[in-house]
DNA sequence: GCTGAACACTGGTCTGACCAGTTGACCAGC
DNA sequence: GCTGGTCAACTGGTCAGACCAGTGTTCAGC
């Protein structure tokens, strides 16, 4: 096992998570008061500026309402949390949840055709020699996890070329809740990755600069990961480890 | 002028935006370092964990990287911002990014129709009720702001059908931006809601659970707003101020 | 029954101290 | 000349305790 660089977990580190994972699941419900800070601290251990900054991030994430001289309470989550909550959610007790690893897929779906068709409508030609840079060092690499990394610079160039500051904001933040799950979801994108045929044909129709037929390839190139883990979902009722899910790309 | 609340500024709230500007207005690079927490509380008048407190806060939204015993230096916010950061940058200084503005209407548009088709396809039926309701109320409405709550309401419950995590999350972090800014954006989609009909074929097509038609009656109504505000920002380049858009439904 | 003062409790902020990790300069040893 | 050790001067991390400021409740007084 390689050596790996330790982690080191500050006191509202801790307080944050273990906070967040009551509100999350469910400990704490929706419009319930938390403890005081005084008492939290107490509770925990530790000081109460150390408390106060962990709430005061939660708060930042919108899972808290602050309320000077009131108490602080648990807001509905599900109406409030933002994307950037998205890494706490896709692994959550140091497990993948199959749920939300699918939804992503579905969200990478939706929006990558749409990037791909801004990007050769906004960019086009200019792409050409980057794009095919990108996918010769894809071909050339063998690892799986730094194969993704690859694609992820290829999409990354996509949404620079899109131009479109939100989609950006959203692939950081889809990025931020993949990288730390990279091994995890190899099997699921492993397939994915070998069509790289298809990747070429997008990144042609990207530097061509025709949106419609760059949305289409960008489609043939992102589905099939979803779809296959859509049928290991369905499959997995009856089972129980979804590790490696068939891999059938069309 | 009707009364509103009066909005407390706490000092850490003070200290985040002022040094948010900063990062975000590239006042400080990427790279580069801040002055320590002692020299910025000196700086701004504010105590230590006044600082501390919008810092922590920062680097939670990863524009930061703070490293015990380093400087505290800013990350690379165009690789780093996640999407919560959206209402920052969509009104900076008091002023609408019509850049921004525009990007958060394509997000919707890739996204919506999306949306549609999973909540046709997951809950269908079961949503007749619901969205007919919600649409009524919508008709009922005259003012502006009012009846935008409405739009965001028929659309929240569309998220909740479509059943995707991630779609939720993105809802929420867009919602957050989007609301404060509601009556900014009025004018660019009140064309769209006035569209009744159009949002009712897209109801029946949600309820018939016909992902298909769902989809596209989706696309029918949100497509509008966004080619509305492009053709605005595209004459912008001559004129001055964008605040009423050509309102031309199809 | 309502009003409004008093009080207890909440979060907001500050001060000052000490701990812990990083950095760079310096220096002995090979 | 390079390695590795040592030390001092930083940096952020954490704490204790104090006081300010806003909220909610209680209860005497009308």
């Amino acid at each position: 096992m390689p050596l790996h660089p330790v982690q080191r977990r500050s006191v509202p580190d801790e307080v944050f998570d273990q906070v967040l994972a009551e509100v999350v699941d469910g400990g704490w419900g929706a419009g319930e008061a938390l403890p005081s800070e005084r008492r939290l601290a107490e509770v925990l251990g530790v000081s109460r500026p150390a408390v106060r900054e962990a709430l005061q991030r939660l708060a930042q994430a919108r899972l808290l309402e602050v309320r000077q001289g009131g108490a602080t309470t648990v807001r509905d989550i599900r109406r409030a949390a933002g994307l950037d909550l998205l890494p706490q959610l896709l692994v959550r007790r140091g497990r993948l949840d199959p749920a939300v690893a699918r939804s992503i897929l579905e969200a990478r779906l939706a929006v990558g055709p749409t990037v791909a068709a801004l990007a050769a409508e906004r960019s086009g030609p200019a792409l050409a020699q980057p794009l095919a840079e990108l996918l010769d060092r894809l071909a050339g690499t063998q690892d799986a996890v730094a194969r993704q990394l690859h694609a992820l610079a290829f999409w990354d160039a996509l949404v620079d070329a899109a131009d479109s500051p939100v989609f950006r904001l959203m692939f950081n933040s889809l990025r931020a809740a993949y990288e730390p799950a990279l091994e995890a979801l190899g099997p699921l994108v492993a397939a994915e990755l070998g069509q790289l045929t298809a990747y070429r044909v997008l990144a042609d129709a990207v530097a061509g600069g025709d949106p419609g037929t760059a949305r289409a390839a960008a489609e043939r190139v992102l589905r099939p990961a979803t779809e296959n883990l859509s049928a290991a979902l369905a499959a997995l009722d009856s089972t129980d480890q979804p590790d490696s899910p068939t891999q059938e790309p069309r």
